[in-house]
DNA sequence: TTGTACGCGTTATCAG
DNA sequence: CTGATAACGCGTACAA
């Protein structure tokens, strides 16, 4: 007898399969009503959706989501595409979107998708609509012919860090970002005002846009205080460690070279920061350097260096939400939003003012 | 006329709904068949092999997830368990585990799970067949309670970098990693033919045992020198780099200060050259050090620091296809793999005999 | 406001 | 060796 008991009590919480139809019945009540309470749809009694909530807790039913699909015609899944290797920007974005999709039971596609790779596997994937809807990092969240098949085949995309037009595209697509020139701007003035007039650039590669933006807004800062352009050294490097060495390399070796230098992301700054200490150079006294992104890596490197903070958390939230949001009500124009950076002051920037 | 074969490309080419039994009415057959032949089945003839395969080609059919989750009653997709933030342990192994989930049409779910988090959500998860196969990454691979669950469920585990010992469970569970006694002597050896005797050690957390291994190696090769274990300072710490900085404060402080330290990871590392250059002390001429992983981190650093590199590609690549193997054939035993390790000397470790 | 019957694309059972 | 048919669990159309 109490066996009985035990074994009804194992049933009920190994919920095995527990169906919609276990719940109706359990609630006295038609599947269909089930289904509805579940959808939150409308005109539905209360007694009705207490009932049905109740037996449901009471079950810990947690609808099938290989039933949903397939009825659905939705995967119920977003995909997060990002060139490799995986940095600090993948996994900050991921901070954002893991939570939203776990809260409304989306699953998260990861996609890497090399630069020289080929693309017939995504492509193919976005064809077979294995996600509903696709978040682009840099530098992918530039390319125009991946959204394009994003948008072909339906499903809603947000573009993280772009320098896309969205307004041009006549598509719903939404973009998230901070406001790159008025970040350059800013570290144009914090460099001009603690003395500096000689500048070293190191942008991303040139499909990256939104970087060579800061760069136009540092030059706009040089404007503001008649420096000259001639003061501005620019270069490409590929987002890369090592590219920041390289860029150094040739900077820092010419003759007049830049009192600090500006690197379009932390590794890279992490590479200057290394070529200048093998060159005999010492941090800041010869040379001041800032990053971009707000990597960690920034705060443990010894010196710890300056960096702008974009944020990535907030950036994968919003994609998230944005696209969730899409999903639920479609037909909805595609918007975009500015977030707020910070600039992160570390004494790798030396005052020049001061002695 | 020729707008209509246009049209007949069109909906070849965009592969909305082809099914088997688009499949099976292209190539003469019954739906069954083509059923056969996808999944590899046996007394299937050479002919029927080939129409079908021809169909599907031509077809460029790929099978519905969604359905055969619903009726196979699988996921077909495996899940990555680890404890955020994440770093670089995580997407090293995530480089191996997504291609041969790719290649397998496996989904990959993430799953961060915090320390103090609550751990009723992945319990649910497991329960409800989220996922087919785990992958636990340290240190929830030392996790005896969560493994417990994810066996009770009858999914697969592999843990990687875990100090469980896999013949005691009489479950089929497999773990992958490298020989972290081997790894702590070999690093041992290296301090002391280079004149080291006095050596500091910071472990990861108590629960982290493969570390503790690793300083159970430390130990043996002092040993073999003859050198005292008084010798040897002992800390924990929790695998971030404030963890390294708080030990190095109290380790550095010593009197008999260590002339080298051994540090768990190579975040903890950098925390200890952090706090090391804020007490004065220069690398490697004042203090040496070695980090454990082989993080990129390591190299970029100023100085570059000497690490074990643990092939973090090759645990993600073993685990998924241990995990996919298992799920093809059940009833597999669980079995377990040591994977080579790399010593990565660099000058952050000081000859002290050379002069 | 609620319930019934059907179909989404597969795989499994069983008969041919 | 091959084919018809049922079921997996849910949402949609429609009737009540």
């Amino acid at each position: 007898m109490s066996g009985g008991t035990a074994l009804t009590e194992l049933n009920a919480s190994t919920n095995r399969n527990t169906t919609l139809e276990t719940v109706a019945r359990e609630a006295g009540v038609s599947i269909k009503s089930v289904s509805r309470v579940l959808n939150g749809e409308a005109f539905v009694s209360e007694k009705m959706r207490d009932k049905v909530n109740h037996a449901i807790a009471k079950l810990e039913f947690k609808p099938n989501m290989a039933a949903r699909q397939l009825r659905g015609q939705r995967s119920y899944s977003l995909a997060l595409v990002y060139e490799p290797p995986a940095s600090e920007f993948l996994t900050g974005v991921l901070e954002g979107v893991l939570p939203e999709c776990r809260k409304a039971s989306y699953k998260l596609l990861l996609e890497p998708l090399g630069a020289t790779e080929s693309r017939s596997h995504i492509l193919r994937m976005i064809q077979s609509r294995a996600a509903d809807g696709y978040i682009l990092l840099p530098p992918l969240s530039e390319d125009k012919s991946l959204i394009d098949a994003i948008v072909k085949a339906n499903c809603a995309v947000v573009l993280v860090a772009s320098s896309v037009d969205i307004d041009q595209l006549n598509y719903p697509v939404s973009k998230v970002g901070i406001d790159d020139f008025a970040a350059g701007r800013s570290l144009g003035h914090y460099f001009i005002e603690r003395g500096h007039r000689r500048i070293g650039y190191i942008g991303l590669r040139a499909q990256h846009l939104t970087a060579n933006r800061r760069g136009e807004g540092l030059k706009s800062a040089m404007q503001d205080a008649s420096i000259p352009l001639d003061n501005l050294s620019i270069f490409d490097g590929t987002a890369t460690f090592e590219s920041g060495v390289a860029a150094a390399q040739t900077l820092l070796s010419k003759e007049r070279r830049p009192t600090v230098v500006f690197a379009g992301n932390d590794y890279m700054a992490a590479g200057v920061i290394s070529c200048a200490v093998a060159m005999g150079l010492t941090i800041p006294e010869d040379l001041s350097i800032t990053g971009f992104d707000g990597a960690d890596l920034s705060e443990m490197f010894v010196p710890p260096f300056m960096t702008v903070k974009q944020p990535l958390k907030e950036y994968g939230e919003w994609a998230a939400k944005r696209l969730l949001s899409a999903l639920a009500n479609p037909k909805q124009e595609g918007i975009q939003d500015t977030l707020p950076f910070t600039l992160i002051p570390r004494n790798s920037v030396k005052n020049l003012n001061q002695k």
